[in-house]
RNA sequence: GGGAGUUUAGCUCAGCUGGGAGAGCAUCUGCCUUACAAGCAGGGGGUCACAGGUUCGAGCCCUGUAACUCCCACCA
């Protein structure tokens, strides 16, 4: 510890020191320990090969003031810590590496060997962004670390699997899913990001066979017509009623089609014929069942047109789109094209256009996982804040559709379901199953894996050891505030909530601390291919750590978006360096070297002390409530005008004086001495590093400022003017 | 087609069980005063989107309007 302190803070030096110090001294562990009621977070794991963005380093900061926070006011609080293993983008960058060094593909590889690799590339990187958690100050319990493919986790998953399986709420079965051609995967609906695009709406003639008529369809997807198997009206549409029964023939690949009437057509829209194609729209996949037609896949897994598709076999979508209507056009059968905006599906990884595809996957039944999911937020066991992200919750999980679990890729959980080709049976087991059960033959396991939040949908509880009945899960279980962006309410929180419900029988969490994005200064977000990203670490090396944390902060209420202004670091900044050149002042003038008060108060310490009490409670109350901006606020009008311009200047005379008056100077060195550690003990949750070195530097009680308690509201401490 | 959010000082944003219109940055004036010029003292700047309503009193509650933003939704 420097006994003279710099005259500017200088983070760089104080930083990484004081964080060794705290991991030395185990600060951040937490025991269980039953005299004290636990407090727990758990993390919203970042990508184990991601890097730490201007996100993280919020929602990583608004969790460690909470915990911070929470430990201090003597809780046993545990924030565990971990990565996700998040299988399509770990995977992609995988295989980019392999193409740009080796160009080679995971195929060439195989299976095995690929997955090697991965692992590799996991722990190659793996530990880079749990460093960067470190240098923001995260206080997380490093001892409890895990990664969704650990040993524990990846057990809970196939528990998890077995007995949602075993309770029919998941299965396997045919479904239009969406496909991501890039990716080379199914996603699940809430991995569609629809995008409105211009297109076209091309009106095609169908001829009636036998007739030199024909019925007109429109079709913003003409390609996909190679697997149209019937043309539907609708029942109540009377300029159609005499064609149905009639047959159609199919252009270009000649095939007879009917014509059906479906409930499903919307008489007023298009031309009220719509084309049906089974394999490759979800209503036309409904009306095909009602129907019993035939479900003609035209697409393979890269979306090239495949053997079902005649003379435009091997053709990409969309050259096929425009081969197919160049033919039409051709023979005559175009009757009209009209620009049309529609929404697209895209993939939220790599914003390829999806295509709906039929194909087998695997399910999870969501209707009955739901219900009592829904309950646990409307009867206010579980909280949002803020409250009007319950709606969008609750709209959410009231409209939910099963959820597509089965990924076509090779990095994530393997489904452990075992097939034999021999005599047909599936087996679905906990443990490798190499045999058949039934006939002894040996048995192959299903090829895809999860979706990655499957196993993200544990995390709560996984981590901390279910399935077994862990003294972790016992105590730390249910954890307290889940802390994330409301863009993964669907994705994450949700599948929490009702998975926790559902598998440990207790709600994941009490409360969801909903927070905004952090946009650049024109308000967009940050984005790779808009080249806007601000490096979080860059910050921290040129502020400050506290700077940072301070910065994002302020100024910003739950579930805001907030613009990121380096003017604000700068002032965050200066904050720092005003609390540093208080204490600097303070330790000119100290002869004391422990902390008391005086007996006889002077007029502004009582001012000073009843301004701080005050400061303790609005803090406390904002913290309580998760309004962390407010309380940020709070604590530094208190430090800036009230402690620095107000009071440090009122009692100067009194320090000066070193002859006269012995006892007002040393009462105002107690009183400044009091406040002034006291104060470091409440802007500690926000800059952590600054205050604990400034604590240490003064007379202080106890070993550790992280560690010391914080301020209770005590009503003994109020002065009013009236008795002053 | 539904739902939500936003609209307060030049900029970015706080504020709200209804009673003082605020902060940071920017700007202007004067200060290198022995903690801090990353600072100090002081100043200017706002019909709190618009129109109605409730109220003794509204940025805050109610009704409507407008603009921007986001989420959800299978209309081919």
């Amino acid at each position: 510890m420097p006994t003279e302190l710099e005259k500017t803070y200088s983070p760089q030096n104080v930083e990484d020191r004081i964080y060794d110090f705290w991991m030395k001294n185990n600060y951040f562990h937490a025991e269980i320990d039953k005299s004290k009621k636990p407090f727990t977070i758990v993390i919203p794991p970042p990508n184990v090969t991601g890097q730490l963005h201007m996100g993280h380093a919020f929602d990583e900061t608004l969790q460690d003031i909470l915990i911070r926070y929470k430990r201090m006011c003597g809780y046993s609080a545990l924030w565990l810590p971990g990565t996700d293993h998040a299988g399509i983008a770990t995977q992609i960058k995988v295989e980019a590496e392999l193409r740009e060094k080796q160009h080679i593909t995971r195929y060439d590889l195989g299976r095995e060997a690929f997955l090697e690799r991965v692992w590799e590339w996991k722990e190659q990187y793996g530990s880079r962004i749990i460093n960067q958690l470190k240098k923001l100050g995260s206080s997380c319990d490093w001892d409890r670390e895990r990664f969704t493919m650990d040993e524990g986790c990846s057990k809970a998953v196939r528990e998890v699997f077995v007995n949602l399986y075993n309770k029919g709420l998941i299965y396997k079965g045919s479904r239009i899913i969406n496909y991501c051609p890039h990716c080379k995967t199914a996603l699940s609906d809430a991995e569609v990001e629809y995008q409105e695009q211009s297109g076209f709406f091309w009106h095609i003639r169908y001829p009636i066979k036998g007739s030199e008529e024909y019925v007109v369809v429109a079709t913003t997807r003409p390609e996909t017509m190679l697997g149209d198997t019937a043309v539907a009206v609708n029942p109540q549409d009377k300029r159609y009623r005499r064609l149905v029964g009639k047959t159609l023939i199919l252009p270009l690949v000649n095939r007879e089609i009917p014509v059906i009437e479906d409930d499903y057509v919307d008489k007023d829209f298009g031309t009220g014929c719509v084309k049906i194609t089974p394999a490759h729209d979800p209503n036309d996949f409904e009306v095909g069942k009602r129907h019993n037609l035939e479900e003609i896949l035209v697409l393979d897994n890269e979306a090239k047109i495949n053997e079902n598709g005649g003379k435009y076999r091997g053709l990409d979508r969309y050259e096929a789109r425009k081969a197919i209507i160049e033919d039409h056009e051709k023979m005559n059968l175009i009757e009209k094209i009209e620009p049309h905006i529609h929404n697209v599906g895209t993939c939220y990884r790599c914003k390829t256009t999806v295509e709906p595809v039929a194909s087998e996957q695997w399910f999870v039944s969501m209707k009955p996982l739901a219900k009592p999911a829904i309950d646990a937020v409307k009867n206010g066991s579980i909280k949002f804040v803020p409250e009007r992200y319950a709606n969008s919750y609750l709209h959410w999980m009231e409209n939910i559709r099963d959820w597509c679990i089965s990924r076509q890729l090779w990095w994530g959980h393997r489904i452990p379901a075992y097939y034999c080709d021999a005599c047909g049976e599936t087996l679905v087991s906990k443990e490798h199953a190499s045999v058949c059960p039934k006939c002894g033959a040996p048995l192959r396991q299903d090829e895809d894996v999860l979706d990655t939040w499957f196993s993200s949908a544990l995390w709560p509880f996984s981590t901390l050891g279910w399935p077994e009945k862990t003294e972790d899960l016992e105590y730390f279980y249910p954890t307290d505030v889940l802390v994330t962006g409301y863009d993964i309410i669907p994705f994450w929180v949700a599948r929490m909530i009702f998975s926790g419900i559902e598998h440990t029988g207790k709600k994941p969490f009490d409360t969801v601390l909903i927070h905004g994005l952090i946009r650049d200064a024109q308000g967009r977000k940050f984005s790779k291919s808009l080249g806007n990203g601000i490096d979080p670490l860059d910050i921290i090396n040129d502020y400050g750590a506290d700077a940072l944390r301070f910065m994002l902060v302020t100024g910003n209420s739950p579930g805001n978006d907030m613009r990121f202004y380096i003017e604000e670091v700068l002032a965050a900044r200066n904050f720092a360096n005003k609390i540093w050149n208080a204490a600097r002042f303070a330790k000119t003038y100290l002869t004391i070297n422990e902390i008391s008060l005086p007996e006889k108060l002077e007029i502004e310490d009582k001012w000073i002390l009843h301004e701080y009490n005050k400061a303790v409670k609005e803090i406390r109350e904002n913290l309580d409530k998760f309004e962390l901006g407010v309380a940020a606020q709070k604590i530094y009008d208190f430090v800036w005008d009230k402690l620095c311009d107000w009071y440090i200047e009122l009692i100067k005379p009194r320090l000066f004086e070193t002859n006269k008056d012995k006892k007002t100077n040393l009462s105002a060195q107690q009183v400044l001495c009091y406040v002034l550690s006291n104060t470091m003990v409440l802007l500690h949750p926000f800059m952590p590093f600054v205050t604990e070195e400034i604590w240490q530097s003064l007379p202080h009680e106890g070993e550790a400022l992280i560690i010391s308690k914080y301020p209770e509201f005590s009503e003994k401490l109020i002065f009013n003017d009236a008795a002053a």
